[in-house]
DNA sequence: TGACCATGTAAGCAACTGCTTACATGAGGA
DNA sequence: TCCTCATGTAAGCAGTTGCTTACATGGTCA
């Protein structure tokens, strides 16, 4: 929001006021609702500078998807990320909903950042939370796991939805992290009822 | 997708079109990416007709929700309500993906489309999961139920991300339907880890 | 100092959006 | 039969969007 006073010409610290810029929106907004206008604007920058640095809007989005997930994946440990993901997406309106999870939860429905999206967490979420479980099928489980986050995410974060949006953070982790560990260390229920 | 040949003058036919069209195109795209154009376009009418019927395209899109989310969710009983709610996610690319979950899977960007889903979700589902559960948090629960719902279809079915996209449904009900009755059968964790 | 070129800017284009308006048409009652 | 008004249409308005272009500016290095 605050946009620190920058040199006069220095494109590392205008292309880092964009990237800032972009995160904050697309959380905000989602990748549909932000334009590259209200980027600009918010990085005290001109919108054709934009294209210079990111040649498009889509090319924008990736780059921060990129840059702050890869920050998040890589710094938490596998065994610690369900918790961390919920905690990150529970206390996310304290941050002013500013989180890579939540930006990602305000764009599937435009399609170019769905594709990115598939791309993103295939590669980093799923993977990791799949080294949790020696199921056959574990990356299914993670996906199911993934998926639970994400629906509570969009249910309390984006849709801001009575009880789930008011209810306590403790509660919500303590169902949640009794079912995903059951789900990634249970017994395979290929064959029975 | 294919009109009918209706009558030359009939507005009950003309408003049936519309809405049925508008169905379509909310499931295949979501609120904001259809457009006013397309929905008349499919339904074989002139789009100034949108606007006299229904008045503006967030009131067309509640109509669509009403219409087929108070179908459902009367027609359904309770306790079938979970296992109904996840057949109808996991099969809806079966039916081109046409159905009013899939339409609100891809409509929560817009503002004014997650106001509307807001209501509808907690005066029909949520209602109806939480009797279910004889536990005093039983709305909370409910939610955590639909959140999941939500967060399947949309990896699956939004995303079509793998390995969720292409997994077995019966497999993926087996998973879900032991939590999610776990979750809403279960003791009170309000103080126990 | 002076000139080059990375950096920044103003203006606008072309496409698209939801919605409105002014007008045509034809079914049904008198 | 003819007139009326519900029903349908063509055209366009005003605002927004992503992106481009032609030009200004000033930091840097010879």
């Amino acid at each position: 929001m605050t946009e620190a006073p920058r040199r006069r010409k220095d494109a590392a610290a205008t292309k880092d006021a964009l990237l800032q810029a972009a995160s904050e929106l697309f959380s905000e907004r989602g990748f549909s609702a932000t334009t590259v206008r209200d980027v600009a604007t918010r990085a005290g920058v001109n919108q054709a500078l934009l294209f210079r640095y990111f040649g498009s809007k889509s090319e924008l989005f990736a780059s921060v998807l990129a840059h702050n997930s890869a920050r998040m994946v890589t710094e938490v440990p596998a065994e610690e990320l369900p918790r961390r993901l919920l905690s990150d997406l529970l206390s996310a309106e304290e941050r002013n909903g500013e989180h890579p999870i939540v930006a990602m939860l305000r764009s599937w429905s435009d399609e170019r950042a769905a594709d990115l999206l598939r791309d993103e967490l295939g590669a980093r979420y799923t993977a990791r939370l799949a080294e949790l479980s020696e199921a056959e099928d574990a990356e299914l489980r993670a996906d199911l796991v993934l998926a639970w986050m994400f629906g509570i995410g969009m249910v309390r974060s984006v849709l801001g939805k009575s009880p789930l949006a008011e209810a306590d953070p403790e509660q919500i982790t303590r169902y949640v992290n009794r079912a995903t560990a059951a789900l990634l260390a249970g017994t395979d229920l290929s064959d029975d009822q």
